[in-house]
DNA sequence: AACTCGGGGGC
DNA sequence: GCCCCAGAGTT
């Protein structure tokens, strides 16, 4: 791409962003914390599930120093159901990364920005760009569609060569101050116009005329990406399991997938309940059948069969027994439990109402 | 370079 | 079903 036709698509682009730019919430501050919140927050997430998470997180962790010094426990729980927990994590230990090297303030440049955890070339352009207007590319999924069209490139989007050489393409091109809108225009213009999923709007696009997929009449065609590997399946059998009062929680590993979160207890689907129960300390349990589930990680799926037990007798049981409310407060359960969860919180009400009833 | 890591909305 | 989303870390 020739350094002119690069810098008529910004001009052209920051035009249009100035009219049509959508309200949103961290479009209307201006302190670096509250933009790297978003920007980790919208990795791989839509506007409109970040929104609710992105108030309420400032709103319980209002600086740097509230993250630094919360408990894992709260910021996963402020994380809840949004998923990649592994980013809140790394946030919080760049937080404290923060508090130690920057006196608590996020840093005004773009190396010292890249040295922080969770933070990637994405990030890192994002926040030098946007909060301290600094010339520096942000490239997303919406920025290389957008080229992929834009440029009529075949390039595989994919690898991650592909993505560098745009990077460094668009650092070229960019000056100071204007690079904040220039790359929120980019994503802007994908997320709303040059759309991943369907046809994109090309009767509203402000490059319309010099787009070479438009004039080549298949924007459809791009970008080029390389196929990904199919998901595995899981077959587990998971147990809302209850004493009457409490319900019992594990807590996942530190390590791999929904790391660190809580869940219902569960077993491989091949593994016999009762020899579960027996290596759990369950002594005496009433078992109900209750609705199966699917759920759908990006590389896996599990298919669970689900049981209410009735727990009349127990040992020690290497659970959590909480209360309800206490789930409800602390206790971060991944999306992938939530069905079984609700189901089991009805039954446990009905179950009350007829011993009061008996 | 390939894998891992969530969840949901749109078609 | 399948797409992919304001990606980064690990291997």
């Amino acid at each position: 791409m020739q350094e002119q036709s690069l810098q008529t698509v910004f001009a052209l682009l920051t035009e249009w962003y100035h009219v049509y730019k959508r309200d949103l919430p961290w479009r209307r501050t201006k302190d670096p914390y509250a933009i790297w919140v978003s920007e980790i927050m919208l990795q791989q997430t839509r506007v409109e599930a970040v929104k609710p998470y992105y108030a309420r997180f400032l709103e319980e962790l209002p600086t740097i120093r509230h993250l630094a010094e919360a408990d894992e426990e709260q910021i996963l729980k402020l994380w809840e159901g949004l998923g990649y927990y592994s980013r809140v994590r790394n946030m919080q230990a760049a937080a404290k990364q923060v508090m130690a090297e920057y006196d608590g303030k996020m840093p005004a440049d773009h190396k010292a920005l890249l040295r922080l955890k969770g933070i990637g070339p994405y990030t890192a352009g994002a926040v030098a760009s946007i909060a301290f207007s600094l010339p520096f590319a942000a490239v997303d999924g919406n920025v290389l569609r957008v080229m992929s069209r834009v440029f009529a490139d075949e390039r595989d989007i994919m690898l991650q060569q592909t993505k560098k050489a745009w990077e460094e393409e668009i650092n070229d091109a960019l000056t100071g101050e204007i690079a904040g809108d220039v790359n929120q225009a980019l994503m802007e213009l994908g997320a709303t116009v040059c759309v991943p999923n369907g046809e994109p709007k090309c009767e509203n696009c402000p490059l319309r005329t010099l787009c070479l997929a438009y004039q080549k009449g298949n924007p459809m065609q791009y970008p080029v990406k390389s196929e990904k590997k199919p998901r595995t399946k899981e077959y587990l059998s998971v147990c809302f399991m209850t004493d009457g009062k409490r319900i019992a929680l594990r807590k996942r590993d530190s390590k791999g997938l929904l790391a660190n979160l809580w869940e219902l207890p569960h077993v491989p689907k091949e593994y016999a309940l009762p020899m579960a129960f027996a290596d759990w300390g369950i002594q005496q349990a009433e078992i109900k059948n209750m609705r199966g589930q699917k759920h759908i990680f990006t590389h896996i799926e599990w298919h669970m069969d689900a049981y209410f037990i009735n727990v009349k007798a127990m040992a020690d049981t290497p659970f959590q027994w909480v209360t309800i409310e206490e789930a409800k407060e602390k206790y971060a359960l991944p999306s992938a439990f939530k069905k079984i969860w609700a189901e089991g919180l009805d039954m446990l009400e009905d179950m009350e109402y007829e011993q009061i009833h008996l």
